[in-house]
DNA sequence: TTGTTACTGTGATTATTATCACTTACACCC
DNA sequence: GGGTGTAAGTGATAATAATCACAGTAACAA
């Protein structure tokens, strides 16, 4: 994945730094650039009129960020960005990219790559939701947690950002009572374990038995 | 998007034709061709272990098919593909069109753009059935539909393709008794009717308004 | 120490959606 | 014109998930 990006520190833009808790941009606004992660970690989120906050991504480094609207006559995000923890993201203009994605073949390339694995992601979040309901969505971003975030410790997986059972429940499109009790559940399965307000796993398989996972690889489930 | 797909005939690559009920592909299947469809309609599938299945789109002139797999290592259709009507589709090789996205970085862009449009389609379809439940999930596929194979009719909008209650239930992944149920609520509050077995949607901005429908254009909001 | 705040955990209730078990309607074919 | 098959429609019930209304907990600051 590090080797895609890498071409893209070759064209000029700037880097941006971002506090805990800043947004580098916000669903709605005018779509200016191109983003992608040095450091640190960005909650991609849309936001629902309810009030109810649907998370679809965080972003690390490597991720590329706000690129839906590159190629749109009038471009707009349609996602907010908010870094999680201080961050810094390379910022290219998109009608730089533009003349570098027309003139350096391999760079375009590399992007049909990376949004095609992207597209996949999608893809097989929206299979698992459909298909097996909320605890397929919960049981799934746990999984693509332990693939992006995870540390092995102790014959299980560590899950080594911190998250709310609020934002957690963000990221299935679930009541915060509801993943609250999933969770409770596992545990009393012994599935998982809350370790200084981590999440760690014990059985990752159950898990993945549970909603029929189809081993899709860490390149594509995964949450960032 | 007639005009993006243009390109891709310059390629060398081969005509094939599908009765209707015949697969081009199914899931699993070793990927070998590019597709972009010519004439017909074909329905993009994805079946569930329970027996479930989950429609995805319906291809028309002008859709590309089994674009997913492209750039990887061992390329496996993750979908199925379903002629619904007799069709044509152009078959391009894999190693064929890699080649000539290395070529022409044109080329590689307006796939770019294709499937940056998908990426979107794929989004929006999400939220609508993440954030408004099966109604979000059916609404969002009737005006999907409206969008892709609507007519304009006597002030309203006749859906041309006859889909069965099953066939709409696999879209939205709900269902058939669910859905049928709220067909005839809508059919009571006069929102549609059936005309000889096909959908005519007499109150489009109904439907649009339920799901908070952030009119994203009939580019993006489409089922093809 | 005591508020304050944000988060976690839970019971009770309601709303939504699926499932089961049918009946009805309609097209098509000998 | 009766028989067959497929799809539509519907009631009853069960399963799933959201909502409401709190009680408990932990961290931290004054």
């Amino acid at each position: 994945m590090d080797s895609m990006i890498r071409q893209f520190y070759e064209i000029p833009g700037k880097v941006v730094a971002l506090k805990a808790g800043e947004y580098l941009f916000r669903e709605g606004d005018h779509a200016k650039y191109f983003y992608f992660v040095r450091s640190g970690q960005i909650f991609i989120t849309k936001f629902a009129e309810s009030g109810r906050v649907l998370s679809l991504r965080l972003a690390t480094r490597g991720s590329i960020i706000g690129e839906l609207p590159l190629y749109e006559e009038n471009p707009v995000y349609i996602f907010n960005a908010l870094a999680q923890s201080p961050s810094e993201v390379y910022a290219i203009e998109f009608p730089t990219l533009h003349s570098y994605l027309e003139k350096k073949p391999s760079l375009a390339i590399n992007l049909l790559k990376i949004i095609g694995m992207h597209m996949r992601k999608q893809h097989s979040k929206f299979r698992d939701l459909v298909l097996y309901g909320k605890k397929g969505a919960i049981y799934s971003t746990l999984i693509r947690f332990a693939n992006s975030y995870g540390r092995e410790v102790d014959g299980g997986i560590l899950i080594t950002v911190p998250l709310t059972n609020q934002e957690l429940a963000n990221y299935s499109a679930t009541a915060r009572e509801s993943l609250n009790r999933m969770l409770g559940d596992l545990r009393r399965q012994n599935v998982i374990d809350i370790r200084d307000g981590l999440i760690f796993i014990r059985d990752i398989n159950f898990l993945k038995r549970e909603i029929q996972c189809e081993d899709c690889g860490r390149e594509i489930c995964n949450i960032e």
